[in-house]
RNA sequence: GGGCGAAUAGCUCAGUUGGUUAGAGCGCCUGCUUUACACGCAGGAUGUCGGGGGUUCGAGUCCCUCUUCGCCCACCA
């Protein structure tokens, strides 16, 4: 029940996968489902397919074995080379972190993206989906620290060098198992080229795009005050530091005027009574930080300051004398229109800082510690220096209350950035960090969207993508972490050279020949991120055979929390690197919910492990459940707390797949049939016109929900298809009404009586519903990829379907070509042509179906009468419901020429009716007969929408009220819709401004009501009489 | 504070440029173990499309407004 081992090279290029991943999670359940695989009668088998189908669908039986057999044959594989005759299809994975275990936004994330290459792969695109993991510096660093911490230990005690092995041993060991897991939902990437964030060629892609953009001069080292975690102990982006609405205190603080600056200022201008001594009140959310403020700033139109602009107030707690400044950042209108400035640890008071000329003293430490750091003598008073930045807090609001500064504490509700990895307060904080200057990135970006080569679905998420470019900052990209791409500057040691920025390592300084050292911070793990597209792809080798096979790519799936993160900062490196953006969909799907709408998550332990309901009810029930669920941007709201109804859909809809094929194998035998393609038109039933018809509805139904895979002229989107396509739950419905209400429920039953007589005409009905299951389980197989495959190995289908298989579609089987596989930078290496070719082919890559009745006039026909039997046959179901009869019990049926005489008799339309009457009386049991007029008799009645009317004698059963009542019923809601219709028509600005098609076609649907309406009136009438 | 979105059956949601008597799944009610399937089959009920106003021949769909709930962004100390 495992998979197959990885390829060892890419287990070398993860730097992960080391062992072969139990495909369950390694608990309690995955003995037993090693006991499936080797002691039930159809483990393995099923997949080849030599066995009957057992009555019941165990999923776990089939899938592992399946998974394996797909991989050996390299189905999931794309070439280069390829790509020349094919269209390439394209994405790549939101490459989960390299610690991460499976959960159920990344089951869903992925089984989007997964239906999407399965469905191009089928229609003939070279698909390729690359996968691979995420270094994620910090959070993975964090892991291993508190690794340590049970050990005693900070990743100081143990060293730089030995913790980083430390972290790559951790990450050989027990990385990438989610990539694993992915197999196990039936995830089918190019597993050939996984990549890895961290591997040696996007190593090499970091430091070129750190050189490029250095070349380019965008990038600069900047001494300002940017978000600093205290516990990772490292600077964040404006992205890692979140924002959460937290209550704090707003503390009024009075500092009090230089005596040697009072002069003839009386009283304070923000105190009316004179009750303080002469000064200024700030209000602060941290008043630890005034020991590091530098001055006052008012607002330079602010009128009640202008006497102290200039004047110097004394700091309480230190005593130190600051000036009063204007500035335009004051806002008068906020607490007492003056404000602290501490330019250390606050960004916008370093810019009036900078203004102002103002020194910037540092008085809390990377550890979040208060104490005298940089430029701040005399700033922090001994008994607070050493104490916690949150202690200090507390301390200093003693000393403030004590002397009488403090004059107010209110709460405030306000938000405050905490770190995205560890959720501590983020301190802003004065230091030297590496930035990127974003601006002419986002322009491209911009262009790109603008240009109609870039959109996102939803749709409302572009002016969200727009409005962030807008408005861009510039990246911090240093972080103090040690696990990470190092920054590929070098320092001398000896002289005043300039920092040298290489791609390779520097071992001297170039001016002097001494010594050199490399800075010691490593880059933001995005930045390493926003190169997959490319990174993985070759780059920056230009000349990668996949690089240009396979870029740009197509579409882009992940969910809306990464839009800044990752999914802009791939369209500007795309557009900057590359000239181009990697993709031109982005595709922003829902999050997955708790019956309370809450996130699942971890913490609140609301969680599904898709593996459990992999292990329960299939991966097939979990992808089917989320996808038929999955409303374009529309959140999925599962019950863990209820896996059985929460996946009750899907498990549901794979037994009846399963049932289906365990009638054709039973009754249309094992055996293949005749093609399609010669069964003569004539020999086609109405039942088998209707069901093409519906089949072809169904395929163009899919083909809209899901597509257009791509812009039509090659690199833009037009207004009209930009808004198509990906409507995955609509695709996945139309599929289910196919297979399921139409075929199996109409299709597969009116075809009973015929199976069982066989001859010609089994023969054909045979071809037709082989056919039709054949083409529902391809239209299937992107959601519920394992069972339509294990299915399509075993039902009957035509004998020749070449026609119908993607050419060239048959795939290797010899597992040599696949054990040497190099690794991403050079797996076009293995070309198609050394592989062997077998005959075994997989619906995984059989074509994807097409129209082919579309203009079939015949077919149209036939449809039409199937659809009147229909109609004839939940009449006679619906009396036997209303009379509570016995759906055995014998009736008659006659059919007569209607209320409206034997003049409006329409023979063609009854012979068409009678050619019906064996598949209505198969389906329902009763007995069928035509008569002229309608009878006098005790009867139930319909009339049918061709005029022909139904009428059931029932004798002493029928109950006339329920007759009166059901007809009344019907002409009430007809006569109403009826009357609305007429008075339309009446209204000559509709008739005069509507278009004529449709009113054409009002006047005919009013025809048809008003003839059906009397017709109703009349047998109500009749009744009555 | 700014921007965006949503409100349709008991629940989760479709409803594509305004044009069938507004649909699906799940749930609910009734009947049925008919040799593919009770994880099923057949039949059935259920909506002043959040409130109000407007545009239009015609509004679930467009505009305004109100209410409620989400999401994103933002330096108000």
């Amino acid at each position: 029940m495992t998979l197959a081992a990885p390829d060892p090279e890419n287990v070398s290029a993860m730097g992960a996968m080391a062992e072969p991943q139990p495909m369950h999670q390694p608990e309690n359940s995955n003995e037993h489902s090693n006991e499936n695989a080797h002691d039930n009668a159809h483990g393995s088998d099923l997949a080849t397919g030599s066995v009957e189908l057992p009555a019941v669908y165990i999923a776990s039986d089939i899938e592992s074995t399946l998974y394996a057999e797909w991989e050996n044959a390299g189905v999931f594989r794309a070439h280069a080379e390829d790509a020349a005759e094919r269209e390439p299809f394209v994405m790549v994975m939101p490459p989960p972190n390299v610690t991460a275990i499976l959960h159920v936004g990344h089951g869903l994330n992925n089984t989007v993206q997964d239906v999407l290459i399965r469905w191009r792969r089928m229609s003939g695109d070279e698909a390729l989906w690359v996968p691979g993991t995420d270094h994620a510096g910090i959070a993975t660093q964090n892991v291993v620290e508190k690794m340590l911490v049970t050990e005693g230990k900070t990743r100081f005690d143990v060293g730089r060098a030995a913790f980083t092995g430390r972290v790559e041993k951790f990450v050989e060991e027990t990385g990438g198992q989610i990539l694993e897991q992915l197999k196990a939902i039936g995830a089918s990437a190019d597993w050939s080229r996984t990549a890895y964030t961290f591997s040696p060629q996007l190593s090499r892609a970091v430091r070129e795009a750190f050189v490029r953009l250095h070349e380019d001069g965008l990038i600069y080292k900047g001494h300002r005050v940017i978000h600093w975690c205290p516990r990772c102990g490292t600077s964040l982006s404006d992205e890692e530091a979140e924002f959460h609405e937290s209550s704090g205190k707003l503390y009024h603080i009075r500092y009090t005027l230089d005596e040697n600056d009072v002069g003839n200022l009386a009283t304070a201008p923000d105190d009316a009574d004179g009750a303080l001594p002469p000064g200024i009140t700030v209000a602060t959310t941290r008043p630890e930080t005034m020991l590091g403020d530098t001055a006052v700033a008012v607002h330079p139109g602010d009128k009640r300051y202008q006497a102290l602009i200039g004047k110097h107030l004394i700091l309480p707690v230190n005593g130190l004398r600051i000036p009063v400044i204007a500035d335009e950042y004051t806002d008068p209108e906020f607490g007492s229109g003056a404000v602290k400035i501490t330019p250390a640890h606050d960004a916008n008071d370093f810019e009036v800082g900078k203004r102002h000329n103002l020194p910037a003293p540092v008085v809390i430490d990377a550890e979040g510690i208060v104490r005298e750091v940089e430029d701040a003598n005399g700033r922090v008073p001994a008994s607070l220096s050493g104490l916690d930045r949150f202690r200090a807090r507390e301390q200093i609001l003693e000393m403030l209350r004590a002397d009488g500064s403090l004059l107010r504490t209110e709460s405030h509700s306000h938000n405050v950035r905490h770190c995205y990895r560890c959720n501590t307060v983020v301190e802003p904080r004065l230091s030297d960090q590496w930035f990127v200057s974003m601006k002419p990135l986002a322009a491209r970006a911009l262009e790109a969207f603008r240009t109609g080569e870039l959109r996102i679905l939803p749709e409302r998420w572009e002016a969200v993508y727009v409005n962030w470019l807008e408005g861009i900052r510039d990246w911090n990209i240093s972080r103090q972490i040690w696990w990470g791409h190092r920054i590929p500057v070098w320092y001398c040691d000896e002289c005043d050279s300039p920092p040298i920025v290489s791609r390779e390592d520097v071992q001297a300084c170039p001016s002097c020949g001494g010594g050199v050292h490399q800075d010691e911070d490593v880059l933001d793990t995005w930045f390493s991120s926003w190169l997959w597209p490319f990174s993985t792809l070759g780059w920056p080798d230009e000349d990668s055979p996949d690089l240009k096979a396979f870029y740009p790519g197509d579409v882009l799936v992940t969910a809306p929390e990464i839009l800044f993160f990752w999914v802009s900062r791939m369209v500007m490196a795309g557009c900057w690197f590359m000239d181009k953006p990697p993709f031109h969909t982005v595709y922003l799907h829902g999050t997955v919910r708790d019956v309370q709408h809450r996130k699942m998550s971890k913490s609140l332990g609301n969680g599904i492990d898709p593996l459990d309901v992999v292990r329960l009810f299939g991966a097939d029930a979990l992808r089917w459940t989320m996808i038929s669920g999955l409303g374009l941007g529309v959140d999925v709201m599962l019950d863990p707390d209820d896996l059985d109804t929460s996946f009750a859909s899907g498990r549901n809809f794979c037994t009846k797949l399963w049932n289906i094929s365990r009638f054709l194998l039973t009754r249309v035998g094992a055996e293949n049939v005749l093609p399609l393609s010669t069964v003569s038109p004539d020999s086609f039933t109405a039942a088998d016109a209707w069901i093409l018809a519906r089949l072809d509805a169904a395929i163009a139904d899919c083909d809209t929900a899901l597509g257009p895979p791509r812009p039509a002229n090659g690199h833009a989107w037009t207004d009209e298809d930009r808004r198509r396509g990906l409507r995955l739950s609509e695709y996945a419905e139309s599929a289910r009404r196919f297979v399921w209400n139409e075929l199996a429920d109409w299709y597969l039953e009116s075809s009973k009586p015929r199976l069982a007589q066989g001859g010609a005409d089994g023969d054909v009905a045979r071809a037709v519903l082989a056919h039709c299951f054949d083409a529902a389980l391809r239209l299937l197989h992107p959601v519920v990829p394992f069972i339509t495959e294990t299915l399509w190995q075993r039902v009957p289908r035509a004998t020749s379907n070449e026609d119908y298989n993607r050419s060239s579609t048959t795939v290797s089987t010899s597992p040599s070509a696949f054990s040497t596989a190099s690794s991403s930078a050079s797996s076009t290496a293995s070309s198609t042509a050394t592989e062997s070719r077998t005959k075994k082919s997989f619906l995984a890559t059989a074509r994807w179906p097409s129209k082919q009745f579309e203009s079939d006039s015949s077919i149209k026909r036939g449809a039409a009468a199937f659809e009147l039997a229909q109609e004839v046959i939940q009449a006679i179901r619906h009396t036997r419901s209303e009379y509570n009869l016995k759906p055995g019990a014998p009736m008659d049926v006659l059919v007569a020429s209607g209320s409206a005489g034997a003049a409006a008799r329409n023979p063609e339309n009854e012979a068409l009716l009678a050619t019906q009457f064996p598949t209505i009386e198969a389906m329902t049991r009763a007995r069928l007969s035509m008569v002229g007029n309608t009878p006098t008799l005790l009867a139930a009645h319909h009339l049918l929408s061709n005029g022909n009317e139904l009428i059931i004698p029932l004798a002493h059963l029928v109950d006339l009220d329920k007759e009166r009542g059901r007809l009344s019923t019907e002409i009430e809601s007809l006569a109403k819709a009826h009357a609305s219709l007429e008075s339309r028509l009446a209204n000559e600005k509709f008739t005069a401004r509507a278009p004529a098609e449709l009113v054409e076609a009002e006047r005919a649907k009013a025809t048809e009501w008003g003839e059906r309406l009397s017709g109703l009136k009349r047998k109500l009438e009749s009744l009555s009489s």
